[in-house]
DNA sequence: CGTGAGTGCGTACATTTGTACGCGAAGCGT
DNA sequence: ACGCTTCGCGTACAAATGTACGCACTCACG
């Protein structure tokens, strides 16, 4: 019953490496759907269409499976936030550019920026997360810094992670504008020149 | 074997108070240990000294725990940033307690502080648990802006938040200078006045 | 003391889970 | 063409889990 492309899986050789990335996306499908906790073996290979002995085999452990969703959200994460940024115009009003960001994190994106969350929080519990969960936030502060100065950049992603939370919980959502606000405040300080 | 107490619990009549909270701290304790998905019935009733039957009794459903651990981690939470802050002098430097508050979350209060987006974040997945995350939240604004203005106290509370869990991942972890400088920058702005 | 309701809990059961193990198929050296 | 090693997967099993159910014990009331 779990088999699901009797033949076709059998037709590929060893070292398939579609069949890896496939199931990785699916592990990020899964946290996406159920949460961290409902990442299984079984969840996953159902959710990737291959049977439970794949997920097991390419991954033998849980914690394999997290670590590479993990990965792969971060990885597609910090992609997007790169293409963003080459596609701002180099005199873009950086405020409500940041506001227009987190405003499609809370809606198009708002399965990802979940996701995102869910697998940041879980590295607090499993040291072997705690690297790429690192590495994610140093792409952050390099990226947000890249417009700005250092420690202006590292406010940023400090504010930027915090708010997006928060925001993400919060009901109703915060407005639009009141995002601009704040990061116009973090960038140009209180007084308004 | 579950029974830790055969008489003692039974001496207790019905209705007891104790028991609930009881329970309700066990449950943060195990969030602490083994995070959420370490949240079962019989965990929980273990670190309470309690029989199964009781957790079940008192909170039927997981959720139900998972809520109770939220409420209780958050009214802890804000409790203890109260008496914080009213031990705080009037004329205190606010930048610089903010850094060693950060630093306290990291360090002896590195359990807490790993409890709190546990349960924090598991609302995004969880609807019952969202009303409880947002009204932290809103402590959390009050209690920044209580010292400064609305805006601030937002930007605050959003900084900290995101700052604190980027810190908290982090290895090694961010100096207090650091955090102390981001948080001036927050509050006075880019020029040092 | 008798009794009835309701509180609190012990237990059993079906389900779900991680994981170990074994078997067939594919590549490869000869 | 033939074995041998490695790859990939189907399956089975033991442990853990949520939850339903029923029993004991308490207490109010007569």
């Amino acid at each position: 019953m779990s088999n699901t492309e009797p033949a076709a899986a059998r037709r590929r050789g060893p070292n398939d490496p579609e069949r890896r990335a496939r199931i990785a996306k699916a592990a990020v499908e899964v946290v996406a759907r159920r949460g961290i906790d409902g990442v299984t073996h079984r969840a996953v290979a159902a959710a990737a269409g291959v049977p439970l002995g794949s997920t097991t085999y390419h991954f033998a452990t849980l914690d394999d499976l997290l670590e590479v969703a993990l990965v792969e959200a971060a990885e597609k994460n910090v992609h997007a936030l790169k293409e963003w940024e080459s596609a701002l115009p180099p005199d873009a009003d950086f405020a409500a550019a940041l506001a227009d960001l987190v405003m499609g994190y809370l809606n198009e994106q708002y399965r990802d920026t979940v996701v995102e969350y869910d697998l940041y929080v879980a590295a607090l519990h499993r040291p072997r997360l705690r690297k790429a969960s690192a590495a994610w936030d140093d792409a952050l502060i390099a990226f947000f810094g890249s417009r700005t100065d250092p420690l202006t950049g590292r406010l940023l992603a400090g504010l930027f992670c915090g708010l997006l939370m928060q925001a993400a919980l919060a009901d109703p959502r915060p407005a639009r504008d009141e995002i601009e606000t704040l990061f116009r405040r973090a960038i140009h300080g209180p007084a308004n020149p």
